[in-house]
This record gives structure tokens, sequence and C-alpha cells, in this order.
RNA sequence: GGCCUGGUAGUUCAGUUGGUUAGAACGCUAGCCUGUCACGCUAGAGGUCGUGGGUUCGAACCCCAUCCAGGUCGCCA
């Protein structure tokens, strides 16, 4: 039977706070058995809470009741504690555990709580199935590296809360059952039950809302807010996430750069004790794309894009031919000290390139001892090959990769390639932080699919003033006052100025095909305020989940989040989503049309 | 939605021409043990081989379907 917390039950400490400082205190601790080792007419218990471990010792001086309960403890078992903290004999130190000193010599114990053999053990670097873990994430959580990211999760925030408060930044809740807009991501939709037929949308993110709040004059805000997109997941992407949203007023881009660099900083100083003290390198999209094939470009190592159109420009070569006349381009990379690849483990980066599209990968093998081996010379003059290596910089030792296809797919392959290589090679340091910004990103996105122009964005961004005279004339090169904080390859944050011009904004409106009706239906309420003067302003918004994993060396963020969503956006322990009682939507005037999860308005 | 990988004891895994009773380690249970801390020693229990169907004298193994998990592309204004 379990036993109950009285009044003398009073916890003193963590386990892991006690040292050799406590030697002769009385102390009581709580936590969990983390193991028994039962030496016969002598007993340990390791007991484990979140802070650490620090072990109970049982023996002859200890009363029997008390003897036979630590005989039967197990693995799990719930204890609470008293007893005097005493030094370790000489020789029985344990110098791998922070409380090794010391051990509490227990007077009095109860188990307050049994616990049948856990599915798992709960240990650091656990290598169970994520299946399983999340299953039963409470005893995941147990772990004490996952324990270690949450807790760090929260000084995170709580740094992130001091550093814009400190700013004169406003925390502001905003609505989470707003109405939707579809356009962009898929929505979670909320039935209403006062309306029937009518849904909520859950929030991408907290966009028109905190635009609004520039409107009402809280002209720096803030907050951490929970956003939905009902879209795939991936090791960096969940259903339901965490933004550090900010908006401020009468700032420029260049402020609001500033203002969040500042706070990476500060976060860095007082989280690890380090000082950044350089500017963020600030890069022009275009210059990304070109130099990295990504707009979110890890700079941690070279193996820069080259163009060699120039260099092919006359060939022959039929796959570098195509390319040129359809308009796309011939581009390679040199991965240094890639000769050393095999035939095979260069056919498989040809496999990972077609995943991105593209049609093949052309190589050229340069070995240490001067062997030339190549998929594409012997199309090529020797001019030709030689105008390539030299492009790209090639010696012994080096590995040139080239693509040549449409300029979407020379990027998307040959930067996801770039990196590729670099992961095999071992060139990623986890613990090298390179930050930059990516700029000056394109106002709109042709989409070949709809035939038409997409905001890049979203439709409230500010186009560049020197490229507003080309808003008409040539909108695809219409740069916006947009901007990504980009860590390590990952996007860690993104925002703009907005447009705070209600005749600009009508404009966008249009050139996004988005009809007057369309805006004023949607949209109706931001532009309304618009009326009313509206301050200038512009914002920017972290995803928190992969700051916290990053900043932590992991590689996924759902080991930075308490439950996370499986690939397939359930939640393996409580099994949501699930089927809704008949009656609620009866209620809400919802038929289930198909057997699946297909639901839609009766 | 496409492609790839995996699912065998509580856990991590092994298991090839398809053939007796499906193994190992750790964990678990019991006994012994006064300084352990991955305690040690001895003994023991534990399996719908993800699920359903098929081929076969015979299937963990071959075929089909399906479920689950992971990766990835599409998608993510």
């Amino acid at each position: 039977m379990a036993a109950y917390l009285t009044a003398e039950d009073k916890r003193t400490c963590y386990c892991a706070e006690l040292s050799a400082k406590n030697i002769g205190e009385t102390v009581c601790v709580m936590g969990w058995a983390q193991r028994q080792r039962d030496l016969g007419s002598l007993i340990f218990i390791d007991l484990r809470d979140r802070t650490g471990i620090v072990q109970l010792a049982f023996g002859e001086t200890t009363d029997k009741e008390i003897f036979d309960m630590a005989f039967n403890v197990r693995a799990e078992f719930v204890l609470c504690a008293h007893g005097t903290v005493r030094a370790r004999g000489e020789g029985a130190v344990n110098k791998n555990l922070p409380t090794g000193e010391i051990e509490i010599e227990v007077t009095s114990m109860k188990v307050l709580s049994k616990s049948q053999t856990p599915p798992f053990a709960i240990v650091e670097n656990s290598d169970v199935k994520p299946e399983l873990r999340l299953k039963h994430r409470y005893l995941d959580l147990r772990r004490p590296d996952l324990a270690r990211n949450i807790i760090a999760r929260s000084e995170i925030t709580k740094i992130a809360r001091d550093y814009y408060a400190e700013n004169g930044f406003i925390d502001i809740e905003t609505p989470c059952l707003i109405k939707p807009s579809p356009e962009g991501a898929r929505d979670y939709l909320v039935p209403s039950r006062v309306h029937k037929g009518s849904f909520y949308a859950l929030p991408q993110s907290p966009q028109l809302y905190k635009q609004l709040l520039m409107c009402a004059g809280f002209d720096r805000y803030f907050q951490i807010a929970r956003c939905f997109r009902d879209e795939d997941l991936r090791a960096d992407r969940q259903p339901e996430f965490t933004q550090l949203d900010t908006e401020m007023s009468f700032a420029t881009a260049d402020d609001v750069m500033q203002m969040h660099e500042g706070f990476i900083k500060y976060l860095f100083e007082r989280y690890f004790g380090q000082k950044l003290d350089y500017d963020f390198p600030r890069m022009p999209w275009k210059e990304a794309m070109e130099r990295y094939g990504s707009d979110k470009p890890d700079i941690r190592f070279g193996f820069e894009l080259h163009d060699l159109s120039d260099a092919v420009r006359d060939t022959e070569f039929k796959v570098f031919r195509g390319a040129i006349d359809m308009g796309g381009s011939v581009r390679g990379i040199n991965v240094k000290g890639g000769a050393k690849m095999t035939r095979k483990e260069i056919d498989a980066l040809t496999e990972f390139v077609k995943s991105y599209r593209a049609k093949g990968l052309a190589w050229l093998k340069w070995a240490d001892n001067g062997d030339i081996s190549s998929s594409y010379a012997k199309f090529l003059t020797e001019s030709e090959n030689e105008a390539i290596k030299t492009v790209l910089e090639a010696e012994p030792g080096d590995l040139l990769l080239i693509v040549a296809d449409k300029n979407a797919v020379v990027f998307d392959s040959l930067g996801a390639l770039r990196r590729h290589c670099a992961k095999k090679m071992g060139l990623l340091d986890p613990h090298e932080f390179k930050f930059l910004w990516v700029t000056e990103f394109p106002l709109l996105e042709w989409s070949e699919e709809d035939n038409r122009f997409y905001a890049m964005h979203h439709p409230f961004t500010s186009p560049m003033d020197e490229d507003l005279e080309f808003l008409d004339s040539a909108p695809g090169r219409v740069r916006a006052k947009a901007y990504d904080i980009v860590l390590n390859g990952t996007e860690l944050g993104g925002g703009s100025v907005r447009i705070h011009d209600s005749e600009l904004q009508a404009h966008m409106f249009d050139l996004l095909g988005v009809t007057k009706e369309d805006a004023e239906e949607k949209f109706g309420y931001l532009l309304e305020a618009f009326k009313y003067g509206v301050p200038p302003h512009a914002g920017l918004a972290f995803g928190l989940d992969r700051l916290v994993a990053l900043l932590l060396g992991q590689e996924d963020i759902r080991d930075v989040i308490a439950f996370p969503k499986v690939q397939n956006a359930s939640e393996l322990m409580s099994g949501a989503p699930g089927i809704a009682d008949p009656k609620g939507l009866e209620e809400l005037a919802i038929a289930i049309v198909k057997e699946e999860n297909d639901s839609e308005n009766a």
C-alpha cells in the first residue's frame, strides 16, 4: 500500500544538491529509486529526482522495518527518505557521481508509490525506439538528458522574456480561435457550435493581430505564441510549434535586425557565458542562392556553388547544352578532399541529387596521385575541362560535382548536396554557431502550377523602395523588406517590414490576384484599421523549438518538446486525435462523410 | 501523395538454399553475499516472430495486402 506524506515529511533539498558541505545534517529527500543494490546485510538505493542522484544507505544500524522496506524497493518506486548526511568511507567514494563523496544514512523511509518494471530503463542516452519512448513520454522525460533539455528551454524562454521586457516590449496574448484565411499552409479548423457551419482556425501565426496591436499603439509587442499548421511533419517541424513573436512600430528593417541580433547575443552571454562580439553577416537572398544554393545557407564550411555556364557556353555535351538552352544553368561545387570517396559513394551522391529532381550528377575525381576519373570529361573539349577546373579552383584530392538543369533544381540539389557531403565528411560541428541574416528576398514567387504570383512571405510584406517602380512591369524582380535569421543551415526566424499604406496594400492584393471582395472578406478588419492612422511597423518571429534544439545540439525538435507528435501528426501517449462523440457532432451539425478522417460541413 | 529503411523475449539485437525445441546481452524473479555504485555469484521465468491472407509437406525467412515507427521529396503564403 502506498504511504502518504505527513507534516514531518518536508523535503529539505533536492537529491543532487547535497555535498560534503552537508555532512552531519539531517535531511529529507524525495524521488525515484534509480537502482537498488542488495549486498546482504547492506543495501544501497540510488535516489533520483530532476537534479540528479544521491545514494541512500541501509546497514546494521538501520531499523529492521526500514531495512526490509529497502530490501523490497524496485526501480522507479517513489520514496521519501529521512536521514543523516555522512561521508562515505575511504575507497567508497564514487568519482563519477557529483554527490559521490556522501550518502544518506537513512533513519526512516516511506514508499510513497510502487512501480511496475518500466518498459525501458530510465537512463541517459537511451537507444529505445521513439515509438515506445513517446508512448510513455512521462517516463522518457525522467531521463536526465531529456529533462535537461526541457529545463534548458525554460531558462531560454526566461532569458527571452527578460531581454524583450528590458527593451520595452509588452507581452500580449492574441487569440487562438481566429478567422480562417486559407492561403499558404493548411489551417486546423475548429467548428463553431453557436454558428453552425462556421469554423474557427487555429493561428498559423499571430500575424494580423500583432499588426493590429501596432495600430492600437503598443509599439513593441512580444509573445511566446503557439502556432498551428496542418502540414506534414519533419525532424524540425511539428504541427503545433512555438514562436517567439515580436513586432515593432516606427522601426526599419535595420532596427529590427539589430534588436533581435541583440537578443541572440544577450542569450549567448547569459546562457553560455559566451560573447558574440561581431555583427552577423547580412547576405542578399540572390547571393545566398548563388553561393550556397539555399536561402538558409550553412556557412560553417566551404564547397560553395560556382556558375560554370560560361565555361561550357558552347559545349556540344547534350546534358550541359540542354540546361543552358532551356534557360537553366550548369553549376558545380568543389568538395575539397572528396577524392577519397569511392565510386560507390559517388553513385550514392547521384541518387541523392535525383531525389531533388536533378536528372543526374556530373563528377570529376582528381586523386592525390594525379589520376583523374570523371563521368563527363570525355564529352568536353580540353579547354572546357580546364575552364571548369579553373572556375572551381580544382587541385589533386578534390571531387567536382556538377548539376545542369533549371536553376531551381540546380540550386536545390547542389545546396542539399554540399551539406550532405559536409555531414558525411564530419565537417559539421554542432557546437560551432554561425549566424547570418538573409535579406532582400523576392517579394513574389511565380507558381507554374497556378500560373500566378504568390507572396513569398505574406501579402503584407513591404517591397523595397528602390524596386517599387518594377511592381507592375517586372513583379518577379521586386525585392522585399524581408529578412531571415539563419543558423547553421536552419531558418531560426524571419520577418519583414509590413505595408502600412492602404494604397500599396491594395496594389499588392491586385498583383496577387486577390479581388477587392476577397481582401475585404479575409482581411477587411486589418484594412479598416489601416484607415485610422497606422504606424510604420516591422517584426520578426523566432522558431523557439528550433532555436532551443540548435543551442542544445539536438537534431530533432521533439527532444525539446515535452509532448511532441509523430510523423502522422498523432500523439502516441494520449492517442490524439480521437473520434468525436456523435452527439457532439450532431450539435455542431457535422456529418462524417467517409470512413476515414474526412469530415465535411453538413 | 511519392520513394527509402525498420518492426523477432520487458529492452537492444542476431537469426540464408524455407526444416528438430527461435538465440545472445541487458532487464526481470528467487536464493547467497558488509562498501556497492553497470555490485558479484547461483538458479529460473519470459516469444500470437507487427497484423491478415497466400504459396508450401513445412514459413520469422518467399508473395500480396495492411498497420505502426523513422528518414526524405512534394508540401510548409
